[in-house]
Parts: C-alpha cells; sequence; structure tokens
DNA sequence: TGTAAATAGGACTATTGTTATCCTAATTTA
DNA sequence: TAAATTAGGATAACAATAGTCCTATTTACA
C-alpha cells in the first residue's frame, strides 16, 4: 500500500478549487459539496492548510478561504506537510531514534527513494495538477490496465 | 502521511539482502536476524515475493530465498506490487466505482501525482538502492534538517 | 529413518491511524 | 440580533497495519 490520506487528498483538491476561482473567498461548504465530501472533515485540512499559511480565510457571512499565492509556486509537498505530521515513506526518515539505524547508515536503501519521491512532490505544482486536461483520463486508463483493474 | 507499510518496506529490504547474497539461498530467520525485525512477520512478505515470482526458495534445512533475475530488472514497483493490493496514492486509482469520477474524470489532479509516482518506482531498481553509499546518509540528513526533524 | 531446520500459510489479536461526526465558541455581515 | 461562517476540541467508528501463534510440509544429513 502507498496511499496518501484523505485529509491530504482533500487538501490537494480544496487547493485546485481554490486555484480556479482565484482572489474570491469560497467557503468550505461550496467545496465539500463539489466535491461531494465531508464538510467537516474538509474543513480540518482547510484549516491545517491556514496554519501553514497556504490560504488564508475570513470568517463570517460571505467569509470563506483563498490561497495565498499562486499555483506554480505551491508544490504538493507544501500541502502534504500542511496537513501531516509525517511525511517520510518509512518510519527511519522521521524517527531520530530508528533501531536499524546502526545497520543502514551507509547503504540506505530508502533514502534513494525517499529523495525521489520528495522531488516528485516537490517539484509538482498546483499549477501542473490542472495543466492537463483529456491525457490524465488517458494515463489514469492506463494505469488501470497495468494493474488488472476493470 | 505518505508511507509504505512494513511489509513493503521489509520486501525490499529483504530484496536487498538476497542482492548482496546473490545465488546462495539465505534464510528467512538471517535476514529477520540481521535486519533486527519480526522473522515470522518478515516470513509473509518473503512468501508474497516468492507469489509473484520475484524470489525462489528451497525448504528444509540449507533451504532459503534467492532472488530470480538481477538486480538491475527488478524494479521498486515490482516489490510494491508484489506485497500489496492497492498502489494507487488515492482510492480513485484502483476502485472502479469512485462517486466523483464524474467530476474529476477531464481535470483529473490525482493522475498527474500517480503518472509521476509511479516512474519514480518503475524506474528505480534494487541495483540503484545499493549503488549509493555515503551520499545516502548526507541525503536522508538533509531530509530530516528540512522537516526539522533531530 | 529420525530429527532438526527450513518454508507455507491459515487464524487470530493487538495496536495504531484514519475517517468521520458532534458540539461549542468566536467572528462577521447584513 | 440572526444567520452564516471559520476554529477547534472531544470522541467514536472503522479499517488497515503489524505482529503473533500454531500447524503442516519439505528437505538435508547424521
Amino acid at each position: 500500500m502507498f496511499r496518501l490520506s484523505k485529509k491530504t487528498e482533500y487538501a490537494i483538491l480544496a487547493m485546485q478549487y481554490l486555484a480556479e476561482k482565484s482572489g474570491e473567498p469560497v467557503s468550505a461548504k461550496e467545496i465539500a459539496t463539489s466535491l461531494g465530501i465531508s464538510f467537516e472533515f474538509l474543513s480540518k485540512s482547510l484549516q491545517s492548510l491556514m496554519k501553514s499559511g497556504l490560504v488564508n480565510s475570513q470568517q463570517g457571512i460571505k467569509g470563506g478561504y483563498h490561497l495565498v499565492g499562486t499555483p506554480d509556486v505551491i508544490s504538493v509537498m507544501d500541502i502534504i506537510q500542511a496537513v501531516s505530521e509525517n511525511v517520510g515513506i518509512v518510519e527511519c526518515m522521521t524517527d531520530s531514534d530508528c533501531v536499524r539505524s546502526c545497520t543502514c547508515d551507509l547503504k540506505d536503501p530508502m533514502s534513494v527513494l525517499q529523495s525521489k519521491v520528495n522531488e516528485v512532490f516537490t517539484q509538482t505544482f498546483l499549477a501542473d495538477l490542472a495543466n492537463e486536461t483529456q491525457n490524465n483520463q488517458i494515463l489514469k486508463n492506463d494505469f488501470k490496465i497495468l494493474n488488472g483493474i476493470n
């Protein structure tokens, strides 16, 4: 298994929604309704994004959220880090007291992978996620076929 | 959170261990002891690798596991797929009945990410994980500093 | 031929993390 | 003041992970 949490997924989708409606504040309720997900759970993601300064919020009627910065400078890693404590692909990467550190310090297979995964997430920006259109569905289908999913 | 399961982690580490001892059968017990992990849990990973044909096994005294193929052709994706059912970064990628499919088919942010992550895992081979040496510790430390881990 | 060491794998349990909900408070506009 | 909104703590339900236990089977070798 190798999966982003729903909290992360919703954060990414919400950020993209905000990117489309650049400027005007958008309420959590509108985003939740549009994506068909739980309003209250989505709120947790938005509050985390708020804490990290990726979005700003305005309370009260006519309130809502809007992006801080433009989609071409907000990376997926920014979003992942905003909503989750640990972003390492394995425990060793985030825990300072790894029991195996003495045996795998020199040749650490996971560090190689971690670097590559990091590169993907830090070099993919909100703008990149929205740029592609029909292509994505093709990629998605290819992936499903590759994995034998009907 | 964005993490490989222990089952996957152990599978990768075990495969690398086998790669180092190319040829001779290595017992699960030896690998478990060397890595300092549960023998019985590691066995689950090895049995999955066996089912997928990435390793061969020999029962009985002097038995053990050995790689099928060389480290330069075995990809990390091969290993991930061997030990886990779902390899999509989000549910939508592996479930055919995604409730949001109608709203995000054309502009699917997750497909872009999925493709990039797939590329990392399919283009990283067992050999790549062992190639680097001192460098990895530096990368690992950089990563920890980047994330404020002491 | 018996024993020890090894894989194979089913069943089960404990733990953890995720996901979701509920509730209350604070803020803001009209 | 009322309605709509964010803020956030508490907690419950659920699912996945991680790990253990047990038994069966295979095999080398004394």
